[in-house]
DNA sequence: TGCCCTAAACTGGTCCGACCATTTTGGTGA
DNA sequence: TCACCAAAATGGTCGGACCAGTTTAGGGCA
């Protein structure tokens, strides 16, 4: 059924180390062959487990030996993990996600209002009609979410913003199973701010935009956290 | 003098045909054992590089054979490589850049100013009194900048802003050589944002603060493309 | 003719063992 | 004490090999 490829399975164990601290900032990794060893595996696995690793920014492997690298210089993609590092993840990296993301769609939103054409502009507008009834049940609501952000960061027409929403995006997929834990009720402030922000798209004020998108995405980091 | 792991070179091949369009979203890649031979290189080689692809975001990599993934789904790594895809960059890609920037620093100075302790404020404010001074260069403008970014990444104590804004350093950072290509001059409307995004900061405005990052992103946008 | 199912060809994942260039390290001599 | 050099350790690559899945090309059946 499940085709675990064992590399990957040293590279989590590896990364969940990492991440729990039990390497400081700078110290070395085992070698390669020691690590081999103790995974009981070809060098060959680990090299590849270490080479994810790298890739995530996690470690820097050169001749001489393997360091760990400091958090801040991470990829985004660890976020991830680190949510899946605690069962339930820890609320506040959660309310991190959820604050960034807000960040994100409170530029997409303004950059669709001010730029984007009519049609994008009435999908929108469609979305957040249906986003502001209120038999919303927490799993539609973060569904409708989604998919405005999505509308709004491809009006936007700026292929970073749309790249770093992605890699925001995922980290929320990868907990998805706990979606129903996460997002708690607390929406309740959720209509007003949808129909300001609804508002700000028919008179096309950006800023106007920006602030309501920030108003949603701290109203739905409450409920969350 | 240059340590090129031949892996790297075969992954820059390979990345920068998938970036020009060579392959279509979704097609097969040729097989690892078909790419050795090409590079004339061993196979372990090969599956090194499409390791780093696949982290890349570039292609998913499984038994039956490697595909190339749509762009969308690609990492925030990637633009960094788009961008040295051209020379000059492409302006229009380096604006979207800015743009994000932008986004990330309007978050920011709004968490700073309003949840930012004393001495971070301050800090900031001081970094801010610089960048009002007639006389920065574009480079001392731009690192005046980055600094102040920074600290008010740090000060917003959202671990997610600073990763994201990390990925989008790494890709300037990518291109800093042609620094003083990108970024032109008019800059002439910087002074009074910035007094502006001070004055936000002295009386704790977060809108206030928000609007004046989004302005100053795009002057300095406006002046790099 | 058209469809489904089997078997061969292919592909990625891993292993073994080996060699090289560079880095690290430990000892040696000034 | 410190600069320096040789030995040990480490990552990068190579060649060949096997296995477990996937893909594909036939071939048989309806």
């Amino acid at each position: 059924m499940k085709s675990a490829p064992l590399s990957e399975h040293i590279c989590a164990e590896l990364r969940d180390e990492i991440l729990r601290g039990r390497f400081r900032s700078g110290e070395r990794l085992p070698s390669e062959r020691d690590l081999a060893q103790r995974f009981d595996v070809h060098r060959g696995a680990v090299r590849e487990a270490l080479k994810t690793l790298e890739q995530l920014g996690l470690a820097k492997v050169h001749a001489g030996g393997a360091r760990v690298s400091p958090v801040e210089e991470a990829s985004l993609d660890v976020v991830e993990h680190m949510l899946a590092l605690s069962d339930p993840p820890d609320p506040k990296l959660v309310g991190e996600l959820f604050e960034a993301v807000s960040g994100l769609m409170g530029l997409a939103v303004r950059l669709c209002v001010e730029r984007g054409d009519d049609e994008q502009r009435a999908h929108a507008l469609g979305l957040l009609a249906e986003l502001s009834r209120e038999d919303l049940s927490d799993s539609e609501e973060f569904a409708l979410f989604e998919q405005f952000s999505e509308v709004i960061t491809r009006a936007s027409g700026n292929t970073v913003i749309m790249l770093v929403r992605r890699g925001l995006k995922t980290q929320f997929i990868g907990r998805i199973h706990d979606r129903e834990k996460i997002l708690a009720t607390g929406g309740e402030s959720r209509v007003p701010i949808v129909s300001d922000l609804a508002r700000a798209f028919e008179e096309r004020d950006g800023p106007a935009a920006t602030e309501a998108a920030f108003r949603l995405g701290a109203s739905m980091r409450e409920g969350a956290v």
